[in-house]
DNA sequence: ACTTTGTGCA
DNA sequence: TGCACAAAGT
């Protein structure tokens, strides 16, 4: 039995316009943790993961852990159907092939119940590559938006560059080249920036685990390595599948043998020798953001770069647009990237996370 | 080696986005007074001219002149990348075949450049017929597009019939006819009505020259004759060929003697008798004036009618419609006409304008 | 590229 | 409540 009540409809109306021309269908992994997906687009070339806490809801129950199949177009027509600042509720019952959602207007004098019927899908979890990142971009999510818009118009690739200077976009196309860059607001590396950062707990964790070089001054990581892992974590961490850590490099591999998001207090705790409950929420984060003093909080403007390593990788323009599609859910999108690793674009928004991984195209940096 | 600064990308991009479906390929002739550009549509039936002062740079530089070849289509690309407030440095080296055009974020911290192609193009200059108008029309340009906008709606093409009563626009279809009357805001004729026109510089020329008649009462022109005169140089001022004369009733004919725009201030000293150093721009016009009281000013709403003799011509609204595109670049627009003679539609704006020619289809009035 | 729909503003 | 502007669909 799953039920869940959502305060604003409006989170999951975004959620779903942003993938639905990624996805077909996907299974809306639930358990007590919360609400996962995971899938991979239509062409097998990039992957789409999003979260939903449980303590994102207003009230959540989830009995035992249930895969809902649905047809993401189905879901999207049903929603359109709620006001953005309806409450809902999805309903499944344990065994049933139905899933519902009723809106609630904030004035209770309407209720509208939807039924959709749910599929059974191949439950290809994936893994997804736990990888050490050398290079984190964080910006606002229009300005990720435009870029990607404008190069999408001269050609069909782009090639991120991020340096010390900043971040490179270009573009080759038949009619014109193009070339942004973008520099960083303020610090050029990692942490100690007072730039902003946005609703990204990662840092926080950071600290507790990795000690040493918390937000503070040091601007670069000890050891490469070390900041791997950070970075890793920080992204890595809510990624629905925990159970196994492939270092990294790795391509997506579908394996069902995750414990259904049993999800990372567990393995974290393990692995990561840092298990500071991430389940629990924002609530935390925040509080430990606004405690250290650290470089989060939501720049509005400003692009923060931290960086390990020069990388330089290239892209299809196509998926990033796609991807730009999350801008409604939060107005900042972080960048991360290794060269010949899948990139990830991640936005994080309160109640979540939507995060897409794309593979880089070959003969690139 | 071509340089020029321009605060504002809107007035390209709008400027662009007006011809772009009218012209496929043109040249852009650069020289040390400024950018511009002429071209016949790609059927050849209208004509398009753009003057860009280089006053209205921030900088300007052009050491010698240079036509730069350009294809609409993929500027028009290029300069979608550009955001409206974005600071745009054009460039282009003496013997490159590469236009080099720079963004900067008002902030400056995001710098896009775009390299685009070049292309030789074969520099028909057109001659445009001097012609004396026999009425002018000055109305909102907003007004303007609504009216070919609904005629078309119901015929291909539009009679535009000026009287002293007022501009009567045409239009028969086979569903409905339609008849549009704008009657002028205030006095029917010429000047003296304090009726605004619009940055339109060409009336406080009229009082240098032909005296008599300035702005204030006699609501017509002395004699028929002198009033053509005088507006035929208030807007064939500009108009890049200047070193013929045909008197009037030509098409367009390809020449390439006109010594590209050397420009107005030799030529209407020569044969108008007047020269108030056009090429000097508005800044001159305006103080005039405003010493004067005069009509000019900037009318947002109003129509004015200047006329010498009725008229009465038909054109294809699909045209009309075309250029009425750009009333993103000015609140006003010009209509001026001679029986049998090409239709002048001109929109001013501040650092140049943008005229369109369109002949008349015959067997009208 | 144009038309239609939806949203924000007056 | 109506109008205008912006975004999406055809």
């Amino acid at each position: 039995m799953l039920e869940a009540r959502l305060n604003e409809a409006a989170i999951l109306k975004r959620l779903l316009e942003a993938i639905k021309e990624l996805v077909a269908d996907a299974n809306f992994e639930c358990n007590e943790e919360g609400i996962n997906l995971q899938a991979m687009d239509n062409s097998h070339v990039a992957l789409v993961s999003v979260k939903l806490d449980a303590t994102g809801f207003k009230r959540y129950r989830c009995d035992r852990p249930m895969p809902l199949g649905v047809n993401l177009n189905s879901l999207t027509k049903v929603l359109k159907c709620a006001k953005d600042d309806d409450v809902v509720i999805i309903k499944a019952a344990d065994d049933a092939d139905i899933l519902s959602l009723t809106y609630e207007a904030r004035n209770s004098d309407r209720i509208a119940e939807y039924d959709m019927k749910l599929m059974d899908i191949d439950a290809d979890t994936l893994g997804i590559p736990d990888t050490d990142y050398d290079a984190r971009v964080t910006m606002p999510s229009s300005e990720f938006s435009r870029i990607v818009r404008d190069l999408s118009q001269l050609g069909e690739s782009v090639r991120i560059e991020v340096s010390k200077e900043g971040v490179r976009f270009v573009s080759e196309g038949e009619a014109a080249n193009g070339n942004i860059l973008l520099k960083q607001s303020e610090i050029t590396t990692k942490a100690g920036s007072s730039s902003t950062k946005k609703e990204e707990d990662a840092d926080e964790e950071e600290e507790n685990e990795e000690d040493g070089e918390d937000e503070g001054g040091d601007g670069k990581k000890k050891a490469k390595k070390a900041k791997k892992e950070k970075v890793k974590k920080e992204t890595g961490e809510d990624v629905s599948m925990n159970g196994e850590e492939e270092d990294d490099e790795e391509e997506f591999k579908a394996d069902g043998e995750d414990g259904e998001e049993e999800q990372e207090e567990d393995s974290s705790s393990k692995k990561r020798k840092k298990a500071p409950a991430k389940a629990t929420g924002k609530a935390t984060k925040k509080a430990k953001k606004s405690k250290d003093g650290d470089d989060d909080g939501d720049l509005p403007d400003g692009v923060r770069i931290e960086l390990n390593q020069h990388v330089n990788l290239t892209f299809s323009l196509k998926y990033l647009v796609n991807f730009s599609k999350s801008s409604s859910l939060s107005n900042v999108v972080q960048l991360m990237m290794s060269n010949d690793v899948p990139l990830l674009v991640s936005y994080e928004f309160g109640q979540g996370h939507i995060r897409y991984y794309l593979a880089p195209k070959i003969g690139d940096d």
